[in-house]
DNA sequence: TACCGGTGCGCG
DNA sequence: AAAGCGCGCACCGGTA
C-alpha cells in the first residue's frame, strides 16, 4: 500500500500503472534523449516497460516502486481474486477446467482458473492442501524434455548422462566453462539452464543473451554466449546432427511428427512453418505424451487406494490421499510415471527419472 | 455490453 | 541469415 501511494505521487494523477501505454506516454516526456532513444521498443512503437526492460533502471525513481506495484497486482489479481473467485461453495474447492485437445504440442492446457501456473512461492503453494487425515503426493520427471531429446536425437554424450544418472545442467556447465563437473559451483550450474533450455529449440547467441538474463538473472556477454553455443553443441554432437536434419526434413514437408506419431500441419497454421516450433514439437510432445501415458496407468496403480488425481502440471502429477496410503500411493504413482516413459521410449534410462514427495500441501510435497 | 489485439507475467 | 517453445489471465484501449 505504501508503494502504490508513492507510485501515485511519482506518476501523477494521468498516469495508471496498469497501463503499458500510458506509462510508455510518461516516460517519453520524462526521459532525456540519451536514455530515451535506446530504451527497447514494443512492436507498435511504444516504449517497453516490462520487468526485465525496467529492472536495467534501476536509478531511476520510478522504477522500484512500479515493480513492486506490478508484482502485487499479479498476485492479487491473478492468483487471490482470481482464484478464490472460483471456490465452489458445495465443495470448498477450485474445480479447473483441463483441456486435452487445446495446444499444438498435446499437452494439457488448463484454465477457470489456470492452477498450472501459481507462483512456486510456499506462500501460495501451501495454499493447495488436502483436508484432514490426508495428503498431497507430488511426483515429477527430472529433466523430461531434456532426457526426451537426448532419445530423440539419439546423443551419446545425452543418453550417457542419463544412464548414469548424472546432472546435464551440471554437465553442460563443466562443458562451457571447461571444468571437471565435480568443480561446477551452483552458480556455473545456474548458468547452463538457459544454455541448455534455449539452445534446445534453436536459440541464437543473441537471444541466448537476453534469455539467459531475463529468467535466470544471469550476466552473460554476447560473446559469453557464442563460446557457450559453440562448447554445448561441440558437447553435444548428435543433438546438432539432429536438429539440422529435422528442421530441413520439417521445412520441406510442412509438418512435424511427435514420438507417439501425432502430427503438426505447419502448413494448417497461420504463421507457416517455424524454424524453433518444428524443434520444439516432437520434443515438447513427446514428453506430453510420456505423461498421457503415465496418467493411463494411473487406474490400474490406485486400485484399491483412495486417491484423487488433483492436479497436473506438464512434467508433474499432483494427488491427494489417504494417509495411511501415503506408501502405497506414492510407490503406485512413480511406477505409473516410470512405466509410461518406457511405454513410448522402451531403451530410456530411469534413473532418477521420477522424484516424489509428500505432504499436508503442495508446498511441503516438492 | 461484448469481443479482440497488445502488453505483460505467472508456470513448465 | 537467424530463430526458445507451450499455455491462460489481467488489464487497457479500441471497435462493434
Amino acid at each position: 500500500a505504501n508503494a502504490t501511494e508513492n507510485l501515485k505521487a511519482i506518476l501523477g494523477p494521468y498516469t495508471s500503472p496498469d497501463s503499458p501505454k500510458q506509462l510508455s506516454d510518461w516516460l517519453k516526456a520524462e526521459l532525456d534523449p540519451e536514455t530515451l532513444n535506446p530504451w527497447p521498443k514494443t512492436k507498435t512503437g511504444q516504449l517497453k516497460t516490462d520487468a526485465n526492460t525496467l529492472s536495467r533502471h534501476l536509478e531511476h525513481r520510478l522504477t522500484t516502486p512500479l515493480l513492486l506495484y506490478k508484482e502485487a497486482e499479479k498476485m492479487l489479481s491473478t492468483f487471490g481474486t482470481g482464484y478464490t473467485e472460483h471456490i465452489n461453495p458445495k465443495t470448498g474447492r477450485i474445480h479447473s477446467s483441463f483441456r486435452l485437445g487445446g495446444t499444438s504440442t498435446g499437452r494439457l492446457s488448463c484454465s477457470s482458473p489456470n492452477i498450472q501456473n501459481p507462483p512456486r512461492d510456499k506462500s501460495f503453494r501451501e495454499l493447495f492442501s488436502a483436508p484432514p487425515g490426508r495428503s498431497i503426493i507430488v511426483a515429477d520427471y527430472g529433466q523430461i524434455e531434456l532426457r526426451i531429446a537426448a532419445l530423440v536425437s539419439g546423443d551419446k554424450n545425452m543418453l550417457k548422462i542419463y544412464e548414469k544418472g548424472q546432472d546435464l545442467h551440471k554437465m553442460t556447465a563443466a562443458s562451457t566453462v571447461g571444468v571437471l563437473s565435480e568443480e561446477v559451483t551452483k552458480e556455473q550450474r545456474q548458468a547452463a539452464k538457459p544454455v541448455n533450455f534455449g539452445l534446445l529449440y534453436g536459440q541464437g547467441y543473441r537471444g541466448l543473451a537476453r534469455y539467459a538474463q531475463a529468467t535466470y538473472g544471469v550476466d552473460m556477454t554476447e560473446n559469453d554466449a557464442k563460446s557457450a553455443r559453440e562448447a554445448f553443441f561441440k558437447a553435444y554432437p548428435d543433438l546438432r546432427r539432429w536438429q539440422q536434419s529435422a528442421a530441413r526434413d520439417a521445412e520441406r514437408r510442412k509438418r512435424v511428427v511427435t514420438p507417439c506419431g501425432r502430427i503438426r500441419d505447419f502448413s494448417k497454421e497461420a504463421r507457416g512453418y517455424r524454424y524453433t516450433e518444428a524443434l520444439n514439437t516432437p520434443i515438447q510432445g513427446g514428453a506430453a505424451e510420456v505423461l498421457m501415458a503415465a496418467l493411463s496407468r494411473l487406474p490400474k496403480c490406485q486400485k484399491n487406494i483412495d486417491a484423487k488425481l488433483v492436479n497436473i502440471v506438464h512434467d508433474e502429477i499432483v494427488l491427494e490421499v489417504g494417509n495411511k496410503y501415503i506408501d502405497r500411493a506414492k510407490a503406485a504413482l512413480e511406477k505409473a510415471m516410470v512405466e509410461g516413459m518406457l511405454s513410448v521410449f522402451p531403451q530410456a534410462g530411469t534413473r532418477n527419472l521420477v522424484e516424489s514427495k509428500s505432504g499436508n500441501n503442495w508446498a511441503e510435497a516438492k
